[in-house]
DNA sequence: GACAATCTATCTAGTGATAGATAGACTGTT
DNA sequence: AACAGTCTATCTATCACTAGATAGATTGTC
């Protein structure tokens, strides 16, 4: 069995991505571990520290994809598939993204929380604008490294979020292809 | 002075917009309006009630919107980039699109509200695809006006997400950028 | 014995929702 | 014109419940 700290930090993630953080309750968190909610308190003294720790956790992980994704795909729309195949692994779970769920609630954020989350988005664009300005080819429509990364990035965000509202994977295909032809 | 309801409703949406539902209670919005918590449930029974009218009323207002866009812009680019002002006013007032902020919260919302929610979606997504299958040049790589259309309004609401958290317009102008190279 | 982890018990503050009362405007009948 | 009935919009008061948070006792391990 899994340190009860990550159990915790599991089950909020997960949490999270399904309904948001204004969702998640520390009661529910600590039912699902199986502890009370004080002994939550006890891993993350506030629903702030809890967030923050999530929000980073969440990062080192989609980072670790992405650097495996740089090991096993050597072209680059080999790389951008590989990008949108981790979204649409958080689709088929019914999921939407950590830090775009928590984005959306950025008003109900604190500092530390908030820097955390464009750290995400950061990391996440710089990726992929190393992987699109190492290609050979140029780009399509005359657009540079750093707009199709930003296109890309929060245009996987937006079709994530949509295609779950309508059960479907039309946009983040969309995608896909629209990242197949820029990487051409 | 405007109908009381109207005023709640108002109130609902921008502190929607700002907050998302989760963070709106019929106590701050009875206080914000000058009345009883009581009297907002007379207006509307249940916050499911509440959620409903607030998303039709802010679909009908978008799609006012974008009919005056039709009747202001007669090429194919002044239509996208007028659409793409429309998120830019949301997006000035540090606020997310009032559909975009619910879809995230798609999992706390009952049938109805998620029925009223897609057809945000639809219908926006119906206006692209007539404005970009209208353009007499083809449209760029290849794409059909379908997947354009998808693209461009997740894209812009993946955009105004993030843009709002890095308090930035970089991706939002980003899409005005890919949206004009498309409709050359 | 010290320390980490968990518990019990409780607090304050808020949530959506409901019941019942009331003032005032409208409506239809005599 | 007068009256009875009804409707609208609001109020007061309260319910059952959940939220995050804390103090202090207890347990188990090194």
């Amino acid at each position: 069995m899994k340190d009860k700290r990550e159990q915790i930090e599991a089950a909020a993630t997960q949490a999270i991505q399904k309904g948001g953080l204004n969702s998640v309750s520390f009661r529910d968190l600590a039912e699902e571990v199986g502890v009370k909610s004080s002994s939550v308190h006890y891993h993350f003294r506030t629903k702030a520290d809890l967030a923050q720790s999530v929000v980073r956790d969440y990062t080192a992980r989609f980072d670790a994809r992405l650097a495996e994704i740089d090991r096993s795909e050597s072209t680059l729309d080999g790389k951008l598939q590989g990008l949108a195949q981790v979204f649409e692994d958080v689709l088929s779970g019914n999921d939407f993204c950590l830090c775009g769920m928590m984005a959306a609630e950025l008003n109900g954020l604190d500092g530390p929380t908030r820097l955390a989350l464009r750290g995400f988005f950061e990391m996440s664009e710089q990726w992929l604008e190393k992987a699109l300005s190492g290609s050979s080819s140029g780009l399509a429509l005359g657009l540079s490294s750093h707009q199709w990364a930003m296109i890309l990035m929060s245009g996987l965000e937006g079709a994530i979020l949509v295609d779950r509202l309508t059960d479907s994977r039309e946009r983040l295909n969309a995608f896909r292809a629209l990242a197949r032809a820029a990487a051409t």
